[in-house]
DNA sequence: ATAGGGTTAG
């Protein structure tokens, strides 16, 4: 185990150089002669040890810190652990580093105090490193760095090391641990591994509200929010009582989900519970009202903030945007900047993206802007690009893009659709060569549907509904009309190279036309008693406005309601 | 004394 921390980490450590230290030094030594007026005598009885981490400045820090070297004291180790710690709270990890070296016998809250400093100021190589140290001098008995080294692999999203760190606590013994545990659940999550993630969690022989909620949150970074609500669910006929945090996990759930049913019951809940609405709560609230198809709501929530951000406002924005409402999104854009918050590139790309999506593309923007020209940004032009049918300004843009994210599967889609909007097949064909060259796969593509408060899921092909018989007859039906209307399917949209017999039984069983054929299923209900006059009346009108097919099964016989008329000929 | 969970786009 060692010698592969040693291994993975050693080529690329970032550590204070000779030079900064021997700096750091001559600062200490200048200080020692000039600054301490105290005699050596009274040291460190003058000291108030235990104000150390409110140490107001650096400077103060350093001065102590050159007592203890002036003084030989410099192993005394209750004094340099409160000196180290109070160093990384002020983020100089420059001289925590140099103060850490010259104690020579480290206890565990010392090795922990340095990890947990460089962990905080994002310093993942060095933290593995002083990590790994610790790991050698056979100074780890207990188990408080792991989560943080667990943490930062997260952070960093290396999987590779993250396991490594597995592997390590496994063979330790420290697996059992809730916080370990904990964090290496969130860590897959982080790194879409839900699989390890989900075996974490379901070995842990303890679980607490952060555990349940890494869980959640894990379901719903890898594309299962269902999955999350029903934890979410067991955690509490568990007994664990959710806080804040957890309900941010449940709220985005909903939005990924798009439930408007399951996001008004998560959003009473909020409500009942009494949650006090901060920023992250309230914006994920928006977000999730939006997402779940309601501008309105989403709206209400964001006047009804108490403090807004950045994100609360370009989280409002970018609904604005995808809702097709472009005018009310450049509005939004316009009151924020009045209130004195500063843009970031998420809201130009969501700017772009509203202007894009209403024809507002004069005041959408690009050259002029004084941001980071970031992937996200080329994206949502290619998509602007798109719907205006630019291909010349889409070629530039995707170079931009593909240089930058070789690897998303989206873009060679979006891509190959410009092309093919504006009929140029050879370069469709040539984004398709360009994706089986690089080994690029395709997200599998889901479809959901909520159906009286139920959700359904499909895929491509799917037959695993129960009434699949009967949405592939629907479908096949529905094609037929929709063909003698004048649709004519558009094979270039399937970028498998295959033949067209194959590509068209592909693109007529996509997720979104099998589940718009379920959708379409006839209304079925059943009445314990015969079926009041009025009510039979009713169902004939609404099969007449709203042209669907109802099964009405009461206590007598079944009415087939279709067209404004029913099978039974009004007897019954 | 030191440890794990939260918001926006693509």
């Amino acid at each position: 185990m060692t010698d592969e921390l040693i291994w993975y980490t050693m080529p690329k450590f970032t550590s204070p150089s000779n030079h900064g230290r021997h700096r750091f030094l001559s600062v200490l030594e200048s200080a020692a002669h000039s600054q301490i007026q105290a005699p050596v005598s009274e040291f460190p009885k003058k000291f108030n040890l235990s104000s150390l981490p409110e140490c107001k400045n650096i400077s103060q820090l350093r001065k102590l810190h050159c007592e203890l070297i002036v003084n030989g004291l410099i192993s005394e180790l209750s004094t340099a652990n409160k000196i180290l710690h109070s160093y990384t709270l002020h983020n100089d990890l420059e001289s925590a580093y140099a103060l850490f070296c010259d104690v020579t016998v480290k206890n565990s809250y010392f090795w922990s105090v340095m990890i947990g400093g460089f962990a905080r100021a994002g310093d993942f190589f060095s933290c593995c490193r002083v990590f790994r140290d610790y790991v050698r001098s056979g100074d780890l008995t207990d188990y408080y760095t792991l989560p943080v080294v667990i943490k930062i692999c997260r952070n960093s999203m290396d999987l590779g090391m993250g396991r490594l760190l597995h592997c390590f606590v496994y063979k330790c013994g420290f697996c059992c641990y809730t916080f370990v545990a904990a964090a290496l659940v969130d860590m897959y999550a982080k790194c879409k591994v839900i699989g390890d993630a989900g075996k974490v969690f379901d070995e842990m022989p303890e679980r607490d509200l952060v555990s349940w909620t890494v869980m959640i949150g894990a379901c719903t970074e890898c594309g299962n929010p269902e999955e999350g609500l029903e934890l979410f669910d067991r955690m509490r006929e568990g007994g664990v009582v959710p806080d804040k945090i957890v309900m941010v996990n449940v709220v985005n759930a909903c939005a990924k989900l798009g439930s408007i049913h399951k996001a008004r019951v998560v959003d009473d809940y909020v409500k009942v519970m009494g949650f006090l609405l901060d920023v992250i709560l309230g914006t994920a609230l928006i977000d999730m009202y939006a997402k779940c198809g309601s501008l309105e709501l989403a709206r209400e929530k964001f006047d009804g903030m108490r403090e807004r951000n950045v994100v609360s406002w370009s989280t409002m924005i970018a609904a604005y945007g995808y809702h097709g409402e472009g005018r009310e999104a450049l509005d939004l854009f316009g009151m924020m900047l009045g209130n004195g918050v500063l843009p970031n590139n998420i809201t130009f790309v969501s700017l772009l993206h509203a202007c894009s999506h209403s024809g507002l593309v004069d005041e959408g923007l690009i050259e002029d802007m004084n941001i980071e020209k970031d992937a996200g940004l080329w994206a949502a032009l290619i998509g602007a690009c798109r719907i205006h049918g630019d291909v010349e300004l889409a070629d530039k843009a995707a170079m931009s893009l593909l240089e930058l994210q070789p690897q998303n599967a989206g873009h060679y889609v979006l891509l190959s659709n410009i092309y093919a909007k504006a009929g140029r097949w050879k370069e469709v064909a040539k984004v398709r060569e360009l994706m089986t060259r690089q080994r690029i796969k395709k997200i599998p593509g889901w479809t959901w549907i909520e159906v009286d408060n139920k959700i359904h899921k499909f895929g491509v092909g799917d037959h695993t509904h129960v009434q699949s018989r009967e949405i592939y007859e629907q479908l096949k039906q529905l094609r037929e009309k929709l063909e003698l209307a004048g649709y004519v399917p558009d094979t270039n949209f399937v970028l498998h190279d295959i033949d067209d017999e194959l590509k068209l039984d592909i693109l007529h069983t996509h997720s979104e036309k099998l589940a718009i054929a379920f959708g379409l299923t006839p209304i079925r209900i059943t009445k314990n008693l015969r079926v009041c006059g009025d009510c039979h009346t009713f169902i004939k009108f609404v099969s007449l406005i709203m042209k669907r097919l109802l099964v009405v099964r009461d206590a007598n016989r079944f009415h087939h309601f279709k067209d404004g008329a029913c099978s039974c000929s009004d007897y019954w």
